[in-house]
DNA sequence: TTTAAATTGTACTTAAAGGTACGAAAAGGC
DNA sequence: GCCTTTTCGTACCTTTAAGTACAATTTAAA
């Protein structure tokens, strides 16, 4: 956010830089992630990080942009994954299983929170100011884009029931919120797996059976 | 909560009280419903209904308290109904159909807000006292037992797929979710009913095509 | 060595939250 | 008419949140 856009190349005039922005930004992501973002305060981020409190409103300007940059880090950390899934090419079976592998893993052998940040953060937007609530809209449509072009693919293929794609889309961004928010209220993940295998592989054994 | 349980009809001894329970109940109800619970304070609920804050901490105790009742006035309200059609021994299909009418009514005719105050505050337990969270499990498993019986009914009559009661009532309660959740978002009813429709009946159609 | 530029953190402000101490008020019993 | 019981609301408390004023610090340029 500074005026000045240094890159790290040139040596710079004043005092150095010592704020380290992915460091906040990391410990902030985790924070909100596992307790909550209501439970988070940026003096929590503060102690947490070290840093001071007007250090991380030079570097965010708010409580509002802090928010949006994490679910900016959050995209690139969690969410990508997913759409990178849905992307990768593979078979309509095989990209579900993926899926739902992806995410019903076991979260702590991973070192992550349960549940999903930004499927937390959707069912919050109320609380949250407007830069984060356009980060938020702008995930969710990227999110629903992403199956949207998976289902006309798996259309074309042939093993995609007869569904209008983009109520398709609203269907399986509604099971992994499900799946994400079963997690955080302590469903077992192999539980979460078999409803998720009874909701996503719907749409592809309907076409199997009935259309083609 | 009084220590004396007075009864209509007993005159009763000091001061008449003139504070109305269920209508610091009604407005909190609607004000977290609308808003979020997270967004109102016990002061705003004071001003709304013109009751002092001690008023409101000598009825209901505690923020915690308060909400806690709120949620019980909303079982009997907007989860009643709900369990009342799972309950109505009507066809599976009918039931099915029921219950994606009511999530999908339009709530402006109604003067009701959109989404749902139960699903909106499981998504955020973590913000709330223990009273709260106790009635959210509760309600929880109401819903869930309610779903099950419900299912195993149907099972019983043929005309539901070979899946898990209990994983088929995760995944209605998901469905039931997310349509809460669309509808908060700006999703239109229809749409959301459409997405109900292709969720919700698959159990069923599948039975009729596979199983029976 | 001075000056200008940039970053730093201490100490503060303001607002709003949940919660309460306490005396006034309003009733029935004596 | 006075005492007891119960409910009432004003005025406060404590804590914690987001956000900022400002002087000190560290650097390169002059």
């Amino acid at each position: 956010m500074g005026t000045k856009m240094r890159k790290n190349s040139t040596p710079a005039r004043g005092r150095p830089k010592r704020l380290d922005r992915d460091q906040i930004l990391q410990a902030a992501l985790m924070e909100y992630w596992s307790k909550g973002p209501a439970n988070v305060s940026i003096n929590d981020i503060c102690i947490l990080t070290r840093v001071s409190k007007p250090g991380v409103y030079r570097e965010f300007g708010s409580d509002d942009g802090l928010k949006r940059s994490v679910l900016d880090a959050y995209h690139r950390l969690a969410i990508q994954p997913l759409l990178d899934i849905l992307e990768s090419g593979q078979s309509t079976i095989d990209t579900v299983n993926a899926l739902i592998g992806f995410m019903t893993q076991d979260r702590t052998t991973l070192g992550i929170p349960n549940g999903c940040l930004f499927v937390m953060m959707r069912a919050q937007f109320q609380q949250f100011g407007p830069y984060t609530c356009e980060k938020l809209i702008e995930l969710r449509r990227t999110l629903l884009g992403a199956y949207e072009v998976w289902i006309d693919r798996s259309k074309m293929r042939g093993d995609f029931a007869d569904v209008a794609t983009d109520i398709a889309a609203l269907f399986f961004d509604a099971q992994h919120g499900g799946a994400m928010r079963m997690q955080r209220e302590g469903v077992p993940n192999n539980t979460i797996a078999r409803v998720l295998g009874t909701g996503l592989r719907m749409p592809i054994s309907n076409a199997n059976i009935i259309g083609f």
